[in-house]
DNA sequence: GCATTTTGTTTTGATATCAAACTTTATCGC
DNA sequence: GCGATAAAGTTTGATATCAAAACAAAATGC
């Protein structure tokens, strides 16, 4: 008799895929993250994403769109759409920079702070207890091994 | 004098969410990752994202979007989204499960089929490029890592 | 059985993401 | 200087992502 059968891939080539792919690993584990972290900062109104822009936004110097980008491991187009809603609120404010008019500096306002810092320590919250979820000495691994990750 | 130093974060705060922050580091590593297999799989016309989900539709009986969605750690809703373009290119069917017609199955066509046995030669390549590009023991200690993280 | 609740999925509206093409401003070569 | 090239961001159009609300079908309670 014929086969009947529907063609699938080899089911070595599915289980390879499925138990080896970082890619795959990576998207998972960042989306259970980002929701995790998208409900507590959620009182504020801060995505994790926006959370994490808004950190790195506090140096001395504004630092340039150009810089953030590489930093946040995002494309450039990426980051001049996330800065809308931020800007939007009032919590960042996009300035040219004046010694070179092609670069914009992202500087967080004073409304910026204040609300990063009570989103900081609900952020450090929530942190410790994620660690405390995963067996001693993972959160390190995981880290330096996201880290070598390059861009 | 008056302080005119515009107020910010507290250094030390910042350098603790930079250097310790699981989600930041992993929605990085994600992106990255993500840039990185879209653009091997540009020429299927497939993304990460949707190479994996057709990976995982190889199976004898068709899975229901429930099962799906927690495998790939993504809301059901995202994952309506996502196979509408599939479904569009003819790449799967969606089909209303018999025994609960509540439930929808993903099946995967035979173009589709033949599209990922190609996708799947070319993301076997790619994945050993990058594991030979990582440190010796970091594929699996960051696989392990990923896979701590829970739903 | 019928009303209630639960379960599986979709819709809606907002942000997130990227590549490709485009705009503007610097820099380089001369 | 000036023309060509490079660099920094933005726009556009497509997919990706989620929460909240809506929907439909199944299971449950009585």
């Amino acid at each position: 008799m014929p086969d009947t059968t529907p063609p699938l891939l080899p089911r070595e080539t599915v289980v390879e895929i499925r138990d080896t792919c970082l890619c795959l690993a990576a998207q998972r584990a960042a989306r259970r993250l980002a929701r995790r972290f998208d409900t507590v900062l959620r009182p504020f109104g801060l995505t994790n994403g926006q959370f994490s822009l808004m950190v790195a936004l506090n140096q001395p110097e504004p630092p340039a769109m150009g810089r953030l980008a590489p930093f946040l491991g995002m494309d450039p187009s990426t980051l001049t759409a996330a800065v809308k809603p931020l800007a939007r609120r009032g919590l960042v404010i996009v300035e040219p920079d004046p010694a070179d008019r092609r670069s914009r500096r992202l500087r967080i306002t004073p409304d910026g702070v204040a609300l990063m810092i009570e989103a900081a320590k609900v952020w450090r919250d929530a942190h410790a207890a994620l660690e405390a979820e995963l067996p001693p000495g993972t959160g390190n691994q995981l880290r330096a091994g996201l880290n070598t990750i390059g861009g």
